[in-house]
DNA sequence: GACCATTATATGGTCCGACCACAGCGGAGA
DNA sequence: TCTCCGCTGTGGTCGGACCATATAATGGTC
């Protein structure tokens, strides 16, 4: 059944709804677009079940014609839907090429939460705050559940952050990655995926920060490096409370400079 | 400044890691798509502040011909960025017309989030440990920052709630908004969002085992009820720790029932 | 001059057909 | 047997055309 969203001058409205009388709603809205209705076609599969994770979806030529519309709005409609990290589209003809369901969207996730923060619809404040709410779970889990191979790669972080050639950019990138490290280490999927967005959206704002310090940056960095290794005790001591309030304190602290008029 | 993105059999691989010796990651990776391209360029207008929210872009015919690529490729970046909630497309000419940079992110990033949590596949222990993690940090603000309205409007949720027209359907429901509330009422706008994002994402399961409780439900109704008015209750008073404690608590006992046995 | 229908214009939405680049496969040749 | 090269199928890109819509400009009518 081809996907026939109109007919030679007629247009589906979705409107059906029996508007009671009165000041009814008189918006039939809902401009229906054809590469919508291609999306709901593949959510619909998705949902039944008929395509499962890593299953591969017809190609686009043929799902065009199976359905149809154009091969553009078929791609769109996967644009839409890769952006969203629910497909992945690959070239060639082997075993890995076409478009298949995807099945880890943590990418997408950050991805958007960074653009979002970009935005600057979210106060920094309200990150900083969820910043806190998330590593201090994490470190509060990670200090009892995290593996000898979490703590060596922590430790390889911290080493080279000592590293006299490891200027601010570099810095900053291993500071993420020691946060990071900790949220996997903690064992929660989720909350892991949730802190890695958040440390990413700031990762261009905090490099900035740093950039405009100055020189005041090196003992600021000696500081942060300080607060990196108390943290890191913490979690081999495997003593949660000591972990979850220096991560606290160095979150904060991250953020005074730079930030210090606009958090409490 | 055309975007061109490759030249004559060249491609660009975004493969700079100084991978190290041993078992390397030898995946160049990163095939450079057109409209991933466009997409760039569009972000750093944003990032840098050129495009404000509200902001116009060009016509899609305008901006290809400013880029040196084809409509498609444009319409392809307009697409992924709109499914992100970043930007608005409408036809026309008036003020509202054309594409513009979108005011609201929150939805798309609960409908992202909610994907998320729904495709991942994620344990259900650590879906509530977020939950509580989120909803302890969102009642203990809103002890001290909700106003009025916000708890005159809690309050409603829980008369309707003691309703006796209200079956397990409508109970999940006015819980799902109780929960949302109170992270409104928080005031952290991105806690917010995560809260409801989770919140939504087990509306389903948790109803399903609402409806698997059979008469086991109402005892249990009636002491989730209980719960939330002692919730409410140290909201009112001003209490962030009760109210933490108290929600930490309820969340925990909503899912012991029904996932009794993947929780610690 | 005020009002309303008509036309103009600009926008996104859709479609077609063609070609390119890439990845794998298989047959032809060494 | 092994290697190389062309074939085939995939997404990626392009240009052009037309449609549907929403506002603005125009003009006619009263």
């Amino acid at each position: 059944m081809p996907l026939t969203a109109r007919a030679k001058g007629t247009r589906l409205t979705g409107f059906e709804s029996d508007a009671e009388a009165g000041d009814a709603e008189w918006r039939p809205v809902a401009r229906t677009r054809t590469y919508e209705l291609v999306i709901d076609r593949i959510e619909e599969q998705i949902v039944s079940g008929t395509l499962q994770v890593g299953d591969r979806l017809p190609a686009e030529r043929d799902l065009a014609k199976m359905l149809g519309v154009s091969r553009a709005a078929v791609r769109e409609a996967f644009r839409a839907l890769e952006a969203q990290g629910v497909l992945r589209m690959n070239v060639g003809t082997g075993p890995d090429s076409g478009t298949t369901v995807a099945a880890l969207p943590s990418e997408a996730l950050t991805r958007l939460l960074r653009l979002h923060v970009a935005l600057a619809n979210f106060p920094v404040a309200d990150v900083v705050r969820a910043r806190i709410m998330l590593e201090r779970e994490s470190a509060r889990h990670a200090a009892t559940r995290a593996r000898p191979d979490d703590l060596r790669r922590l430790g390889e972080l911290l080493d080279e952050m000592d590293s006299p050639d490891c200027d601010r950019a570099r810095f900053n990138d291993l500071d993420a990655e020691f946060h990071v490290g900790i949220a996997e280490a903690g064992g929660n999927r989720l909350v892991a995926d949730m802190t890695i967005a958040i440390r990413e959206s700031m990762r261009r704002p905090l490099l900035a920060a740093f950039d405009e310090l100055g020189d005041d940056w090196y003992p600021i960095a000696e500081e942060l490096r300080h607060h990196h290794r108390a943290i890191y005790q913490a979690l081999r001591d495997g003593d949660a409370d000591a972990a979850e309030k220096l991560t606290e304190s160095h979150i904060r602290a991250s953020y005074r400079h730079g930030w210090a008029q606009e958090l409490t």
